[in-house]
DNA sequence: GGCAGATAGTTAGGTGGCTAACGACAATTG
DNA sequence: CAATTGTCGTTAGCCACCTAACTATCTGCC
């Protein structure tokens, strides 16, 4: 995706290098920052060119995804809205909006007006989005289990849970994760 | 960035469900990319977000720090064309002209013809580039150092290595890291 | 009832990513 | 030398992402 800053990662020895120019680099977190960006990306980009055999980029499918794990499990429930499809893919409702949009003019789903609220509108898919899914996801679960493939169990345990302390700790730096003023403060101290 | 599909991950047991319907799906391996994806985007929004406070996006910031290092180090080395700078950010040249445009634009850069082949230009960075860098480095490396203080040192090579051979699978999967047809014919094989 | 504020969806404008195709030029090869 | 082949930068068109602002509607409080 869009999101990798240097193809060939910088070798350890000029980021120690670096850091006694620059006090505040530390190698390390540098080095592990680099890694974890570029395997994301990389990772990323498998699924994406599979996806793209079909036509469809990663938006998209997250947004097919979503309806069609609200359509199962047996127990009927409502449809969803733009705003929580927004919600659940992590983009803003502005996005979903042109996702919709393409979406329905590509016939992989109808926009409702919503009958008990007038501002809302629903979002179903249709039967050519299901029979999307059904030929897309074997090769999508191939993907992604082949790109595991080096990893042992226990060793995508311990992967998952260094992984999940990082996005903790980027939720309480973030702006989205609440916190605000302080831990921009606090990081910001000694710029 | 643009490249989470679900907010709130699904459970393992949600996983593990869906593995009966599909053969094909690795519940672990699921789970792994998953996190991976999340905690590289979330990773990725803390810098985005302190670049955006100087009014500067990641694809320019690369792009800079590229010219930067270029510049550094005593020897001296010859400017850097536009082809370079796309190869070493990783987009494709036609991305790279529209960021050298906007760059050039805000005074960041400047283009010059090569003297040697009148199809080339050289990039080169502004005074007000290296002023802008020095301003933003110091809290790039606080904001990298801060969403890795959970780990460890040793945590932090366990996790780089996994990243590693996670990053090498995607190379041998994916269509840019040459291979082209046998992992595809490897992977599909079930399908 | 009536008005203020919150919420849903859209629109407008900007950015950055891609592919495909181009014209200009260089390098290779007959 | 001429012709082919390849490379460089750009352009055009598409998509997805953002923020900010707008309209329509609902909610709640007087």
């Amino acid at each position: 995706m869009p999101l990798l800053m240097l193809k060939d990662l910088p070798r350890y020895e000029c980021l120690l290098e670096a850091a006694r120019e620059f006090p505040d680099l530390d190698p390390s977190a540098t080095e592990v920052f680099l890694h974890l960006l570029r395997a994301g990306d990389e990772a990323f980009r498998v699924v994406e060119s599979h996806l793209a055999q079909h036509d469809i980029t990663q938006g998209r499918f997250g947004v097919l995804m979503a309806l069609w794990g609200n359509d199962r499990g047996g127990e009927v429930r409502p449809p969803l809205s733009p705003a929580t499809l927004a919600e659940r893919t992590g983009v803003t409702r502005a996005t979903m909006t042109g996702l919709i949009d393409t979406l329905e003019r590509d016939g992989l789903v109808r926009r409702e007006p919503d009958p008990a609220d007038r501002r809302m509108m629903t979002v179903k898919p249709t039967r050519q989005a299901v029979a999307l899914l059904t030929r897309i996801l074997p090769g999508h679960f191939q993907r992604m289990a082949a790109l595991m493939l080096p990893l042992t169990e226990s060793e995508r345990e311990v992967l998952v849970s260094l992984l999940q302390k990082i996005a903790n700790q980027a939720s309480t730096l973030s702006p989205t994760g609440d916190g605000s003023a302080a831990p921009t403060a606090e990081v910001a101290a000694r710029g």
